[in-house]
DNA sequence: AGTACCACCTGACGGC
DNA sequence: TGCCGTCAGGTGGTAC
């Protein structure tokens, strides 16, 4: 799940339910998603810890504590926050916890480990040490977009996607903003004029917006218009045209888009 | 510089 | 019911 939208959304939820309770205890489950330290360490480090504040930088969440350090949350492919009270309401997978004194617990759940959480000293030194480009919704302005893209010979949804150039896109919603364009998956760069790419980059704010609404809303409808989102299966149909969706391949990541109103290729 | 491909790891799902 | 191949939205490294 987790890109740019998933992760503003889990931080926003982190900021409602699970901010200035102090930490019973923190229960590592699966060493092997705390890196930098052993999981004992970790889990010592935070018993009494409150949570601070929160920032967002692209798909990496980060949590203040008042232990000092912050926490780094990052999701992979299949990982998430949730915040539940009983044990009922605990995710199948949870691989950290936090028990919080007056009740309630938070579980980073991540059934596929490709995720981590770590103690960072400060986010930004975190950015700048994984060259992370700025944020895609709060960190590029339109010039600032135009000069990472201006350039460049390779395809759209490449450049949108590489985190060093900008922070937040991936594979899904990368197709999103190309379905919105009505460009085709494999739509170079050097094809696209200075016009578009401004294009380009309001429909890459307002495409990460509606994710956003979306998900935060909890249903499909909150997002402007007609988006892909539901209907990445190969063989359904295009929400805008009911032409049929297809499924390519490029570097290796499925690639969904209809070749009715995006073309083929 | 840009792309393809593999690896990491585990589970869900469809076909037979 | 069970086995098997395929796919999954993340990053990182290698080879061309």
């Amino acid at each position: 799940m987790p890109e740019l939208p998933d992760v503003e959304v889990m931080r926003r939820r982190l900021e409602e339910t699970s901010m200035d309770r102090p930490a019973e205890r923190v229960e590592v489950r699966d060493g092997d998603l705390v890196e930098g330290s052993g999981p004992g360490e970790f889990a010592d480090r935070l018993r009494g810890s409150r949570f601070l504040s929160s920032r967002r930088h692209g798909k990496y969440l980060f949590a203040e504590t008042d232990a000092g350090p912050w926490v780094l949350f990052h999701f992979g492919m299949s990982g998430f926050l949730r915040h539940f009270e009983e044990s009922p309401g605990e995710p199948e997978y949870p691989k950290v916890l936090w028990h919080f004194r007056e009740g309630g617990s938070l579980a980073f759940d991540c059934r596929r480990k490709l995720g981590q959480v770590r103690l960072v000293p400060d986010p930004d030194r975190f950015v700048e040490e994984k060259r992370l480009g700025p944020d895609a919704l709060e960190g590029m302005d339109r010039n600032a977009f135009l000069g990472a893209m201006s350039g460049r010979r390779g395809m759209l949804k490449t450049a949108l996607m590489r985190q060093e150039i900008l922070a937040g896109v991936g594979n899904e919603m990368s197709d999103e903003i190309l379905y919105q364009l009505r460009l085709h998956p494999r739509t170079g760069l050097p094809s696209l004029e200075e016009e578009q790419l401004a294009e380009v980059h309001g429909v890459m704010r307002a495409t990460l917006e509606g994710a956003i609404a979306a998900r935060e809303a909890g249903d499909a409808g909150a997002f402007p218009g007609p988006y892909l989102l539901p209907h990445r299966e190969e063989g359904t149909s295009c929400p805008r045209c009911g032409g049929e969706v297809r499924r390519i391949e490029i570097s290796g990541r499925g690639s969904y888009f209809c070749p009715d109103c995006q073309g083929e290729g």
